[in-house]
DNA sequence: TAGCCTCGAGTTCT
DNA sequence: CTCGAGGCTA
């Protein structure tokens, strides 16, 4: 950019750059701060460029907290060491997560206070715990001079430059010009912000750009950043920051408290997070911890926790320090939704269907409420897209939904004697870890599967647990454990082999006395009445799952049909197609599966002829789609599926705009976050029993 | 033929 | 719960 028209004054010249620079700030702090632009982007960057232009003509002009300064600024050479003027302590950190942490912290304060019982409950500030990291900004004559890292609380380093760059980081304090105040806060990344980062950096990535990475999360994101050498490249990166305290501060006066010391930064242009609040006693914090955690997944940054601090600074003196720490805050920590870990091993695990499955064996961590030792890596594609290596350092995630996941792996910390990227094959050397078949994958396919069939003993396992389990012939007390000893003792090798097991049998086993024996047999004996749904389900036929076995049950109505069938009649079944059909018609056609059939049925299995006459098309809910979501309280998810499905509708798993009535219990998760997004009817458990009793929904 | 919808299969921990 | 893939429909 190049000044235009007539060239100014030198004085003229000066006193616009002042105009603009304050102007540019103001509109700075409306837009990072208060999230609310006062002008558009291009009357910004007008100003801006205006302002650039007359400190190229006038360099004289141009001061260290010109806003001009905050993109360009020079490469460092390497990181400078910051002494702090007051060490940057740590906070003591809760452990427990439970509320009794407030409770606890609570007590001990009022027992170092030394309040009797009937004092008045203590009145505390209470604040969110951001996940990013700390940096110490020192304000002298009301001017940004210096910007620096947490470090060992004792010494960080210097990042002004790269601080500069920050927009959300005012150069200059408003109203106060005292020769010293520092402030404390942490510099953080939006989740937004960081999701929209890395879809660049994908992009770049896509395009070819060598030294591109995509971030972890946006802790490391920020941290990363911050360190970056080069200010221009932290100037494209969109950080926010958060103050919280104070550090040295000389010709200032301290507020009395610790939420006015708050007020009084946010009115200095500083950014002051909203979250915050005054509490009373120990019910003021619990209320709090409890208010933020239910709004944790809300908000627009990552929180481990909150804080709380004692109000009145009186009340912080006289409470004073343990070793580093203040004994007047603490930290309440939630439980991590993230954590790193080290990958002990890749096993590979056999399914029903013999697919191949990788899962991280996990140095054990505590995610999110419980203890995470497996970790699914889904195939061999999405190991290698993640290339997560034996030995490696990643990062496991149990966000909203049960399953831990690897996200990540964290590079930085891979050992140098790392193996090689994940080969499912060259790991099992071409053959199954169970019967040493060989394996193969199909073309396009991103699972490797074992050939064994059911001559591998995982596969028989996994094929006598799916049939005995609840939604097929509902064997109770059939779990693995006792699976594993029946095919290990090679006493059971099919299905029909259950039915055949006598009580002399069962007491030979490990763990096995009379009673469960008896109890075994009896849940065998109520297993044989069944109906051919079920029965088709358990037999575990590819592609046909409870959906697809229902409508066959309904279509041919008995086993014999079904087997007699071609292939062509099968795929007249609504929602089966060619490869369905052809993979039921394969089953049934193998010799070794009729042999099981039969012997079933001799065995005692059995089913009503035609199953459940299907409700006739008028029925009130003929066709009607149903999603059940949440906790149900009066019925199991099962029983209102059967409901459903006796008022002629069915039930779905998820919601779509074709669902016409969304169920929802308590705790409904994103189900009714969709139902509510796309306008589907959304039924309380309430409605939803009012409805089977007849009334109109 | 593309894109939507649904189903199947696999997974974790208490 | 999620992902991949099969089936259906516009």
């Amino acid at each position: 950019m190049s000044a235009k028209g007539t060239p100014v004054s030198r004085e003229r010249a000066g006193a616009r750059a002042t105009e603009l620079r304050a102007q540019i700030e103001r509109y700075n702090h409306r837009y990072y701060v208060l999230d609310d632009p006062e002008v558009t982007d291009a009357e910004y960057d007008r100003l801006f460029r205006e302002l650039q232009a007359l400190e190229a003509q006038y360099p004289e002009l141009l001061t260290p907290d010109s806003p001009t300064q905050r993109v360009s600024g020079s490469v460092q050479e390497g990181r400078i060491p910051v002494r702090h003027a007051v060490p940057m302590l740590s906070i003591r950190t809760e452990t427990d997560t439970e509320s009794s942490g407030a409770a606890t912290f609570d007590t001990r304060v009022r027992r170092e206070l030394a309040l009797r019982e009937g004092a008045p409950p203590v009145e505390y500030a209470c604040e969110l715990k951001f996940d990013g990291l700390a940096i110490n900004l020192r304000y002298e004559g009301g001017e940004l001079r210096q910007a620096a890292t947490r470090g060992d609380g004792e010494t960080g380093e210097d990042v002004t430059a790269n601080i500069r760059t920050i927009k959300a980081v005012p150069a200059r304090l408003r109203g106060v010009s005292a020769p010293v105040v520092e402030v404390r806060g942490e510099l953080f990344m939006r989740r937004d912000d960081f999701e929209k980062l890395n879809e660049q950096q994908r992009a770049l990535i896509a395009s070819g750009a060598k030294h591109e990475k995509t971030f972890v999360n946006p802790r490391n994101a920020a941290a990363g950043i911050v360190r970056q050498l080069d200010p221009a490249m932290t100037a494209k990166r969109p950080l926010s920051f958060f103050a919280y305290g104070l550090g040295e501060v000389r010709g200032w006066t301290i507020p009395a408290t610790h939420s006015a010391t708050l007020d009084a930064l946010d009115a200095m242009g500083l950014p002051v997070s909203q979250e915050r609040a005054v509490a009373a006693g120990a019910h003021g914090l619990i209320a709090f911890h409890q208010s933020i955690g239910a709004r944790r997944d809300t908000l627009a940054f990552d929180i481990d926790g909150v804080v709380y601090k004692v109000n009145a600074l009186a009340l912080q003196k006289r409470l004073g320090f343990v070793t580093r720490e203040p004994r007047w805050a603490v930290a309440h920590k939630y439980p991590a939704q993230e954590q790193t870990t080290e990958v002990v091993a890749i096993d590979i695990q056999v399914g029903r269907t013999g697919r191949l499955t990788p899962v991280a064996k996990l140095k054990p961590v505590f995610v999110g409420g419980t203890t995470v030792s497996n970790a699914t890596l889904h195939n061999e594609g999405e190991t290698r897209r993640k290339d997560v290596r034996v030995g490696d350092t990643v990062i496991v995630r149990r966000a909203g939904d049960v399953i831990p996941e690897v996200v990540a792996v964290v590079l930085e910390k891979r050992p140098p004697q790392v193996g090689e990227p994940f080969d499912l094959a060259q790991q099992l050397d071409g053959r199954c870890p169970v019967c040493s078949s060989r394996i193969e994958r199909e073309e396009d396919s991103a699972d490797w599967r074992c050939t064994g069939g059911l001559f591998c003993p995982a596969q028989r396992k996994q094929t006598l647990l799916h049939f005995a389990q609840r939604r097929a012939l509902d064997i109770e007390g059939l779990g693995d454990k006792l699976v594993d000893q029946l095919v290990d003792g090679e006493i059971v090798r099919t299905p029909a082999d259950l039915y055949g097991l006598g009580e002399a049998g069962l007491l030979e086993l490990e763990r096995m006395g009379e009673k469960s024996a008896r109890n075994l047999l009896a849940a065998l004996a109520k297993s044989r009445d069944t109906t051919l749904a079920r029965f088709l389900f358990a037999l575990g036929i590819r592609h046909v799952g409870e959906a697809t076995a229902r409508a066959l049950a309904e279509h041919f109505g008995d086993l014999d049909p079904l087997m007699a069938a071609g292939a062509e009649e099968i795929e007249r079944v609504s929602d089966v197609g060619p490869i369905v059909a052809a993979s039921i018609h394969r089953f049934f056609q193998e010799q070794h599966n009729r042999e099981v059939i039969e012997q079933l049925r001799q065995r005692g299995v059995r089913w009503p002829r035609a199953d459940k006459p299907a409700a006739p098309a008028d029925a009130p809910y003929a066709r009607k789609t149903f999603v059940l979501t949440g906790t149900l309280e009066s019925m199991t998810r099962e029983a209102a599926q059967e409901h459903v499905l006796a008022l002629g509708g069915k039930v779905s798993g998820s919601v779509s705009k074709k669902t016409d009535f969304v169920v929802a219990g308590a705790d409904a998760g994103s189900k009714l976050a969709k139902a509510e997004a796309l306008g589907v009817r959304v039924l309380s458990e309430r409605e939803f029993l009012a409805l089977l009793d007849g009334a109109a929904p």
